[in-house]
DNA sequence: CAGGGTCTGATCGTATACAATATTGGGTCG
DNA sequence: CGACCCAATATTGTATACGATCAGACCCTG
């Protein structure tokens, strides 16, 4: 039986192309399964246990591993192996804090270049996204709305911040999947969303700007207090 | 003979302790010489001429390289290796305007809990720049500039954010360095060190937040005037 | 002579095998 | 009875060997 998962798992893998390699093949269906929450923070990840589960050696393992520690979804101590690394409070505070300080910045910068495609590009986004609410298909919550957030800051002309926003994004996707199921803030996240992009067009930007603000500002406020009320939230 | 250099250069990596792993060692040793501008940007590592010249195999090479990769220091390109990676002026300006943006509010939120311990060792760091101003040990200048600004910001119970600045220092290093050097502002940086740390001290820690952040600020318009002249600056 | 295809060399990516290190359980000593 | 030490085991780290992929040169053809 064994065997045949192995077969299987590996096909899953290499099947799912897109990849040029195997460990970015493995670092990418990792990355999937603890944004997902299938793999929780503390879970330890054993080198063995996954080289056999997708069918591979462990020396794709150990690099996606790597590469995950760089996105800061696994820790890694030497001879001891890598863990889920969850978000504390006061890193759930921090991330929420800075997308306040950065996004509405880069949106200012951003937003006179915004091209007719861009729009209904962002529009199409929204739409999908919107979709996925009604589906219910949460896990793809995430995944749209950093695309969304990202696309409105594409022409800000400062690459560094929007790599440095696109990790903040990925970081606090899960705990923001959270808060929208329980609050069932998802319809104002959606207005909120057409809204900001109607002000752009609109030339608005400062007035879009503000908004965002406040968006990413409610979200934050919302996240922290579910956490403070479920205090029992792993490290 | 190759196999008498191969054990030399073993030893001496290994011997560099302080590391728990070889690649990590490795890794350090790659970082400084791409921060000391040993390896400019541009130029391809081969993970075989590495390997021989370390004297072990190409596995902690390749994953030395993708830790500096998350550091932002090598790009990978798969099948193609990894090449030393510069800065744009785009680039350049963006990680000061994220540090302008950045570091001050920090500092407002960390200041109040430094302990007479901090400052000690913050003027104990603000000597040993001075010394190595006078001695002309530039390589050390970033490091110890890195550790001073990180230690003001200390307390500012902010992980991600302290997390985000020390990377942003790390890759104006040598660019840093090029322009105190330039310049010569190596004595208003030294001292704007001084003053921030004593207005901090004697609590008046907008007035330091406000310098630290025209610190930054001139550090780094200097910087984008010397990359604008010397517009042969390799990607 | 130009263009395209193939073939060779080099380099990277992965598998397998071995060595080093941390953890756990038992045993002994105080 | 508790604490410490030591050995056995499991897990990680590294070396060696093999397979896959890409760049460039050469040859063949139109």
């Amino acid at each position: 039986m064994a065997v045949t998962e192995r077969a299987r798992g590996a096909r899953s893998v290499a099947g799912g192309l897109g990849h040029r390699t195997v460990s970015a093949a493995v670092a990418e269906a990792l990355r999937q399964r603890i944004l997902s929450g299938a793999l929780a923070p503390g879970v330890q990840l054993r080198q063995d246990a996954l080289a056999e589960e997708f069918g591979i050696s462990r020396i794709p393992i150990r690099e996606a591993l790597l590469q995950l520690e760089a996105g800061g979804l696994v820790k890694i101590v030497p001879h001891r192996g890598a863990v889920v690394s969850g978000l504390s409070i006061e890193e759930v505070e921090d991330i929420f804090q800075l997308r306040v300080s950065l996004e509405p910045q880069l949106l200012i910068l951003s937003a006179r270049h915004l091209t007719p495609q861009d729009f209904s590009e962002l529009r199409a986004l929204r739409d999908e996204y919107g979709a996925a609410l009604k589906a219910g298909t949460v896990e793809t919550w995430g995944e749209l709305n950093r695309r969304f957030h990202l696309g409105l800051l594409r022409h800000a002309g400062r690459p560094r911040s929007l790599a440095i926003i696109a990790g903040l994004l990925q970081d606090c996707d899960r705990p923001t999947r959270l808060q929208l199921s329980v609050t069932g803030d998802v319809a104002r996240a959606d207005m909120e969303h057409t809204t900001i992009l109607d002000l752009c067009e609109a030339g608005e930007i400062v007035a879009a700007a503000n908004l965002l603000r406040i968006h990413v500002e409610h979200a934050g406020r919302s996240l922290v207090e579910i956490y403070r009320r479920s205090a029992a939230s792993p490290a």
